[in-house]
DNA sequence: AACAGGACCAACCGCACTCTG
DNA sequence: TCAGAGTGCGGTTGGTCCTGT
């Protein structure tokens, strides 16, 4: 090996050896935030050696974009969050970053997680793959639903009074009435972006006093814009309170129980959500003892 | 109180793609 | 056109915290 290729081979070795790893330090996050303030994200090696942090540019970068951003989103997810997540990991699997482009102050990281330990450990419990069309089943036609009606919960226990269901506050456009919704209200209010998809700013006010029907739909109609559906297309939504009454909702049945009993004999790929009783909001209902699908399952082989 | 097992999540790794000179 | 650097992405790992015994 030529001197000054060992020489340089050394020095890396050395840089190598010096670099950083594992849990940052406040001190490390100071230096990062301070330089990307001054200078901007990018050039990620050059952030890393120009900040004075003894850290890779992956790892810099990582950092930024997974805990330092600004715009960053901290704790649970919410219903909203969560059901969206369903739904577009029924669409496109296991992109991450597409998925969470779709959910403002989110990452990639993040939903992943959220999916490996929540969904995953729920496929696991039913001893089926958390990618199979049997386990998609059964999250849409009971998990989806608790999430539909948490959200519904918190809309009318939040602002008994905006019900409105308005999507977009930039948006002139009000939906009215969650229960059925017309694909063109949907198109005027949310716009599709490039790709087919509601832009940010329609996706950055979906918040807890959007009606869940409003987000349902969403869903929808970004199935329908995948398919490219043209005409008018109307979106129902079981249990929201404007809609029908329990009673009328479940018929002879009698709480939660009875209802899940009953859904063996559904049609679970049906378009609307069926909503049973829940207790708190934002409560996460992989964790709810109600929620255990192994029982479910169980009525529906 | 101590321990084990599980859940959660930040961080790392390897690969693939894009950009740039 | 090509090689190397930079970047993005999905999978995996390991540390910490929580919970049950």
């Amino acid at each position: 090996m030529p001197r000054s290729m060992k020489k340089s081979f050394e020095a890396n070795e050395t840089e190598e050896a010096e670099l950083r790893r594992g849990p940052w330090t406040l001190e490390e996050d100071t230096l990062l935030t301070n330089y990307i303030s001054l200078n901007g994200e990018g050039r990620w090696n050059m952030v890393a050696k120009c900040a004075g942090l003894k850290r890779t540019g992956k790892s810099c970068r990582l950092r930024w974009l997974n805990y330092l951003k600004p715009d960053i989103k901290r704790g649970n997810l919410n219903p909203q969050e969560q059901l969206l997540i369903l739904e577009l990991h029924s669409k496109w699997g296991n992109r991450w970053s597409k998925i969470a482009q779709h959910l403002p102050g989110r990452t990639d990281n993040e939903i992943k997680n959220y999916w490996r330990t929540r969904v995953q450990k729920q496929a696991r419990q039913l001893n089926i793959e958390s990618n199979s069309e049997k386990f998609f089943d059964a999250v849409r036609s009971f998990w989806m639903p608790r999430l539909v009606e948490k959200m519904e919960q918190n809309s009318s226990s939040n602002s008994a009074a905006s019900c409105s269901s308005q999507l977009n506050s930039n948006n002139a456009n009000t939906i009215n009435g969650p229960e059925f919704l017309s694909s063109e209200s949907l198109m005027n209010s949310v716009r599709p972006d490039s790709d087919g998809f509601p832009n940010d700013s329609g996706f950055s006010d979906i918040n807890c006093s959007s009606s869940m029907a409003d987000l349902v739909a969403i869903t929808r109609l970004m199935d329908m814009s995948d398919q490219n559906t043209a005409g008018s297309v109307q979106f129902q939504l079981h249990g929201g309170s404007q809609c029908v009454s329990e009673e009328e909702e479940y018929g002879h049945f009698h709480g939660f129980d009875d209802y899940m009993a009953s859904m063996g004999n559904l049609d679970i790929s049906s378009a609307g959500y069926h909503v049973a009783n829940a207790d708190s909001m934002y409560e996460d209902v992989t964790q709810d003892p109600m929620w255990n699908m192994d029982d479910i399952w169980h009525f529906r082989e």
